[in-house]
DNA sequence: AAAGATGTCAACCGCGCCTGG
DNA sequence: TCCAGGCGCGGTTGACATCTT
């Protein structure tokens, strides 16, 4: 049962004539009481579509139509690895970006490594992909939870059995030296923040890699040249640096995770996809 | 050239917090 | 103190564009 009003509220796409009518009732009261709009029959529009509009498309400044840079990226890698799907408040570190435009990065990007590993997905996993890669943020956020007491899975976690990364990418191994997990740990600005999503993220997706090979060679140097006085480390944002002071550059290029799968042998990936599972018999 | 795969973006939904009555 | 409405946020979805085979 639907009342009049409710049949009344438009959705999908904004037209020009809605985008006019919504700047001009901002500009006359401000970005505020969006669903005054609705009640004074201004737009057929929810005072949250309104809102939603307004914060993603017609707010000044915005960097519509303008990837992210590669600084950007550092910065949406490390603040998501501190302080976690926050995507609001990362964007505020973002000038011109909304939290719809860093969360859509961010999707992205886990896609793309979730490729990366199935890399033969098929349409079943782009059917599946879109639920899954969510599925794997809150596995990978709640393997960090369960990983808070300095304790380390030694193998695939049963609480995600049930989940698309556990039974494929919750394969966990210790790390050899010096990239062992108390390195890792090392790095945490939160002591109990033993494994940032990024860094776990890696850890899922690749947890041969530092046994089996060798890091890739950034141009001008052996791969893994020291920018501070620490070891070289893996993860941590840029998966190269120790902190978000020290970055690598790829030539002019800050060194970003994409950027660094780039760097692989073009079948590095089809080594781990043979990999055998750790719970095949 | 066509079909499928992948990437990007815009917008909706549901939940939870805040605030005022 | 309770409740309802407004709002903000994170998650999700679908359409379209672009790339790859």
């Amino acid at each position: 049962m639907h009342t009049s009003q409710e049949q009344m509220i438009k959705k999908g796409p904004w037209t020009a004539e809605e985008d006019a009518i919504l700047l001009n009732f901002v500009q006359k009261n401000g970005p505020r009481e969006w669903s005054s709009i609705r009640s004074n029959n201004l737009l057929p529009r929810t005072g949250k579509s309104c809102r939603l509009r307004w914060v993603n498309k017609l707010r000044p400044n915005l960097k519509i139509g303008c990837k992210f840079s590669a600084e950007e990226e550092r910065v949406v890698l490390d603040l998501q690895a501190t302080i976690g799907n926050k995507w609001a408040k990362i964007a505020t570190h973002l000038p011109g970006r909304t939290d719809n435009d860093v969360k859509n990065f961010w999707s992205s990007r886990l896609k793309k490594l979730a490729r990366t590993k199935h890399s033969s997905p098929g349409r079943e996993l782009k059917n599946k992909g879109k639920s899954l890669v969510a599925q794997e943020t809150q596995n990978i956020s709640d393997y960090k939870n369960n990983t808070s007491n300095d304790q380390v899975p030694e193998g695939p976690s049963s609480q995600c059995s049930q989940s698309y990364c556990s039974s494929e990418m919750l394969n966990i191994v210790p790390l050899p030296d010096p990239m062992n997990l108390s390195s890792l740990r090392s790095l945490g600005t939160d002591e109990t923040n033993l494994i940032s999503s990024t860094e776990s993220q890696f850890l899922l997706e690749f947890p041969e890699i530092p046994q089996q090979l060798e890091l890739p060679l950034l141009p001008g140097n052996n791969g893994m040249e020291l920018i501070g006085d620490d070891e070289p480390l893996l993860m941590n944002g840029s998966l190269f640096s120790e902190g978000p002071k020290d970055y690598k550059y790829y030539g002019d290029e800050l060194a970003t995770p994409d950027c660094f799968l780039d760097d692989f042998p073009d079948d590095m990936f089809d080594y781990i996809e043979t990999m055998p599972s750790p719970s095949a018999p």
